[in-house]
RNA sequence: GGGUCGGUGGCGGAGUGGUCAAUCGCACCUGACUGUAAAUCAGGCGACGUAAGUCUACGGGGGUUCAAAUCCCUCCCGGCCCA
């Protein structure tokens, strides 16, 4: 990394909900709740924000529900930050990778429950008026990400339709505000989404009409790696440049730990990924390497961490502490042989301490990269 | 003691003359996971070999057959029934 070509920024972010400072990591609440973790969990591991999905709220519970206790906030009785993602993902996770999902088209998109089957339209604006309805304090344009190995007129098509529903989302959005009487300093903050795939022109593209219909801020839409799991590193260094310097970064599904410190060097502020809470999940810690321990620096051209799947029979007779550099719940009382013991045993504990010590690794490297 | 059913890889359990080194599940080993259809998915799992392949294997022994986990005899072991 050439540090003189460093764009590290720190923003203040003022929400409803609270008071952020850049950079920081959300983990995915897709449905509400990090899966396995309490709310006592997440502010263990210094979780500030959260990511919840308007896609999958609206199929389940359902917005009668939220309606209900006006907001997905007092639904969940989590008091902090949240933003909602716009079910724009969706469109890739489900329908570009799976046809039979559903359907787009540049009026809607067709979507196929994964729950039970049923057939849901999601326009721009349903997507913006669920978003006011879940009462998120930061939301996104419903966009089309399609795969990065599909054709350029593909991903130009899909640009055009991003941009075009980024416009509907954003008038949306203004009606909201004044049907809802929402004043400036309670107004859930915007996203526009850019696309164009690896292709530069394509995102400075979308850039630069995105920035016409004007957002709080942008997000980098699609995957940010390439069909062999590469980090797109170009692309997301030329995007941040190409985005207004007084507008947010949010480099949706970014990702792993590396890549997090690159894109804040690029000028990136925000990040969210399911990885530290889906491979806690599946048994994959995330443990310092020893260049933690020294104060402040640490040095990001070297490998600063390393990944142990305590699935693996050799940790079922280590006694030892999971990481020697972590202050978590795991990390401090059980050893890395009950861990793997857990794992074996299928008992959920196993899952929810990893998922805790992840996010605190997370978080912990979000404090660390600002130096 | 008589009758009967059965003994298959770490376990459970298919297969009942060739396509069987043997379906499948569990366990075990190893990967993957990136705006969550993911507590999921993929691969491996007799020995030796990179491989083609070779060898040893379906309780033990013997036999029939070109060919046996599969048929016959016998022994050992287990379940159930009768005495």
């Amino acid at each position: 990394m050439r540090k003189e070509e460093s764009k590290k920024r720190i923003k203040i972010i003022k929400t409803k909900s609270g008071e952020i400072q850049t950079p920081f990591f959300m983990p995915d609440a897709t449905r509400g709740f990090v899966k396995s973790l309490s709310f006592f969990d997440l502010k263990e591991a210094k979780i500030k924000a959260m990511v919840v999905n308007t896609y999958h709220l609206y199929l389940q519970p359902g917005m009668e529900i939220i309606h209900q206790v006006k907001g997905i906030h007092n639904f969940t009785n989590w008091k902090r930050i949240l933003l909602s993602d716009s079910g724009g993902y969706q469109v890739f996770s489900l329908i570009h990778k799976n046809p039979q999902m559903g359907k787009i088209t540049d009026r809607e998109v067709i979507f196929k429950s994964p729950i039970d089957g049923s057939l849901h339209k999601i326009t721009p604006e349903k997507s913006i008026q669920i978003q006011f309805d879940l009462g998120v304090d930061m939301m996104v344009c419903l966009d089309d990400p399609p795969p990065n190995d599909y054709p350029k007129e593909k991903i130009l098509k899909a640009v055009e339709r991003t941009i075009a529903w980024a416009k509907r989302c954003k008038e949306e959005y203004e009606k909201q505000i004044e049907k809802r009487k929402i004043n400036s300093e309670k107004r859930p903050l915007l996203f526009g989404v850019v696309q164009g795939g690896e292709h530069l022109d394509l995102r400075q593209y979308c850039v630069k009409e995105l920035v016409k219909i004007g957002f709080d801020g942008y997000g980098f839409g699609a995957r940010h790696i390439d069909a062999e799991g590469n980090f797109l590193e170009e692309i997301l260094r030329a995007t941040a440049k190409f985005l207004p310097e007084n507008s947010l970064r949010f480099a949706l599904g970014v990702g792993k730990p590396e890549d997090i410190v690159k894109c804040f060097s690029y000028g990136w502020d925000m990040f969210d990924c399911v990885i530290p809470t889906r491979e806690g999940r599946h048994g994959r810690i995330f443990l310092r390497k020893d260049s933690w321990k020294k104060e402040n620096n640490l040095n990001f051209d070297e490998k600063f961490y390393e990944n142990i799947n305590m699935n693996n029979g050799k940790y079922k007779n280590d006694f030892k502490p999971l990481d020697k550099f972590c202050d978590c719940e795991l990390c401090q009382n059980y050893t890395r042989a009950y861990l793997h013991h857990m794992f074996s045993s299928k008992e959920p504990l196993g899952m929810r301490l990893a998922s805790i010590h992840n996010l605190k690794f997370y978080s912990d490297l979000m404090e660390k990269i600002k130096i």
